[in-house]
DNA sequence: CTGGATTCTGCACACGTGCCCACATAATGT
DNA sequence: ACATTATGTGGGCACGTGTGCAGAATCCAG
């Protein structure tokens, strides 16, 4: 029990294996180690074959840390996700983790829902953070610039930030709604709702403007419209009120959750979806995919958008002084059941 | 655009703050600085206001990197998510993570649905981590052992993993469907079914005995029974069969969305649920309370299980040689309008 | 054998911090 | 007045790595 380690340290919490052990168990010395797990150096290939196998069989990793703090790099970027328990968010966060892990960066998740989200921002600030990529939520206006001057790199998606360094990737909202609004149009649609989310987040807004231009084009206004936040419950009770209210025949809604609400709602009134009323959802989570809903929405590309996220990360990387970007995604109509 | 820094170097690549730098404009020494940052320290309460005030305005925040290397622990904590499409998964992980926010540990996600997820895991091995933890999935033995050799504590949730040095958070998966079980019988319930998930997962075959062993007691039998895959298409499509070919009366799902899946299956069936059949599911995910499916299940209870997890980390962190434990959470049935 | 070219390797520095230690100053006790 | 204690401060080491540099080792042609 008291037999002391290689080195004569108290030890008494275990240490990682340094890449001097591996040095000493190999026989050879610690730059070489080094070299032996930097792709591009200099190293006699039957040496860096030794240390690979003593290394494995001992458990060493190069240690992340020192070598973030030599270059100044350390392959983390902050998350920022204004709520996890949005289905969309969700499928959104669920890519992106995906595509960062197979660039070996390593996403730390903050959860922007939480009261206390600002002080983790603040926090998190301490690890030299390759970047910070913001999705959805909305992120108090002095915790940007503070991002800023710390230099962390900055990618915002599904909202616009108009802020100096701060790239954005976001979907071009009105004319997703306005290329809904005009399917329904086309079909003899004229009586019009839409069934929106929180007013702070733009999205909304531009979603529901999408609406009403193309109804202005065609002579038409919108008849009804409610405010909920984004979620299936509130959606069905809202579309509740808004459908016993007034007599619709369209109701165009800002996200699918409120959609998926607005049709539980309509189906308890005793309304024939899409016979009497025409419903249509945006974002194309999967669950508007489920036969029990086949809901008829607007597809906002996940894929893409993270593409794109990822590669301006690269380009910003590449060049940390670079004018920022704004990326625009174009949404299309995915006709299903309910229009 | 030719003017120097304050420093001499060619700084290509713009620097973070340093403490020097601070103690320089605040007119103090570096050590000040690090002392002002440190809870416990001894330091002048006049000086470090001033530090503070210094350092907030030039965007000052100590090098998470540094300090980590330092005193070995990173305060980084890897998450390595089984399937991050699961809403179960998401709604565990959303909480954990806020969680582990909250207590100053920085959770880096891994997607283990992932093909790439294991290499993700050897490349994040790098960092000294304070803990992996694993949420549902399989991770396979290998990778455990070689974790386990890196000194990295791991806690395992959703599945057990018998390993020296793993700590486990798991649900009496039997105890939850024997409840289920058991008030179907009560209600006079005879031909039961069961709709499982992978059989891989330990989960699913726990929770398949659980019923079992009831009827056993009451002198019944499983009538039928199919595999799933814990969703809801699968759960569905694999419903629309077991109820077609035998007549059922009472229906177990290995999770909520297979029964979510199940119970469009018996609407389609022409089924009247609860008068023809009994359902029920497991976990109690949110969109088991919403009023279209209003689903009786069994609550698999995520703040219980996270707080487990958080205090076993923090125990593990202490005392780092300690006995790995195994903690039990007791799921309950919560009744709604399908059984 | 010798000089030069080529291939390989070890030394030592820098990255930014926390904390121990020695020391300086102020406060207190005899 | 001097000894002792409390309070505050700066110097310097260690953490583990990547890499420039100079020098060693090897090779080849003359």
């Amino acid at each position: 029990m008291s037999v002391a380690q290689d080195h004569d340290k108290p030890a008494d919490r275990r240490r990682r294996v340094t890449a001097q052990a591996v040095a000493d168990a190999a026989g050879v010395s610690r730059s070489a180690v080094s070299r032996a797990f930097t792709p591009g150096a200099y190293l006699d290939e039957s040496k860096r074959r030794i240390i690979e196998k003593v290394a494995h069989h001992m458990g060493y990793q190069p240690n992340a840390l020192a070598a973030g703090l030599k270059d100044g790099r350390s392959h983390l970027v902050a998350v920022f996700v204004g709520n996890m328990r949005s289905t969309y968010d969700s499928e959104f966060v669920s890519a992106l983790v995906g595509k960062l892990n197979a660039l070996n960066k390593w996403p730390i998740l903050i959860d922007g829902g939480d009261q206390r989200a600002e002080d983790a921002i603040e926090q998190v600030l301490r690890y030299p953070l390759d970047a910070l990529i913001l999705r959805g939520g909305s992120m108090p206006r002095a915790l940007v610039t503070r991002c800023t001057k710390f230099g962390v790199p900055m990618i915002s998606t599904g909202r616009i930030v108009q802020s100096p360094g701060v790239d954005n990737v976001c979907c071009r909202n009105a004319d997703g709604t306005g290329l809904a609004a005009q399917v329904l149009i086309d079909k003899g649609r004229t009586r019009f709702g839409y069934l929106g989310g929180a007013p702070s987040f733009s999205s909304s807004a531009e979603r529901r403007l999408g609406v009403i231009d193309v109804l202005d084009k065609a002579g038409l206004k919108l008849i009804a419209e409610a405010t909920g936040d984004f979620t299936v419950e509130t959606g069905r009770k809202i579309a509740l009120k808004l459908l016993a209210e007034h007599k619709l025949d369209a109701l165009v809604c800002a996200n699918d959750a409120s959609a998926i609400g607005a049709l539980t709602a309509a189906r308890e009134l005793g309304l024939d979806v899409p016979c009497d009323l025409s419903l249509i959802g945006f974002d194309d989570i999967e669950m508007a995919r489920w036969p029990n809903f086949d809901l008829s929405t607007v597809n906002n590309p996940i894929d893409d958008a993270v593409d794109q996220v990822i590669a301006l990360l690269e380009r910003r990387l590449a060049e940390p002084g670079k004018q920022s970007e704004t990326i625009m995604i174009d949404p299309f109509f995915v006709p299903r059941g309910t229009h």
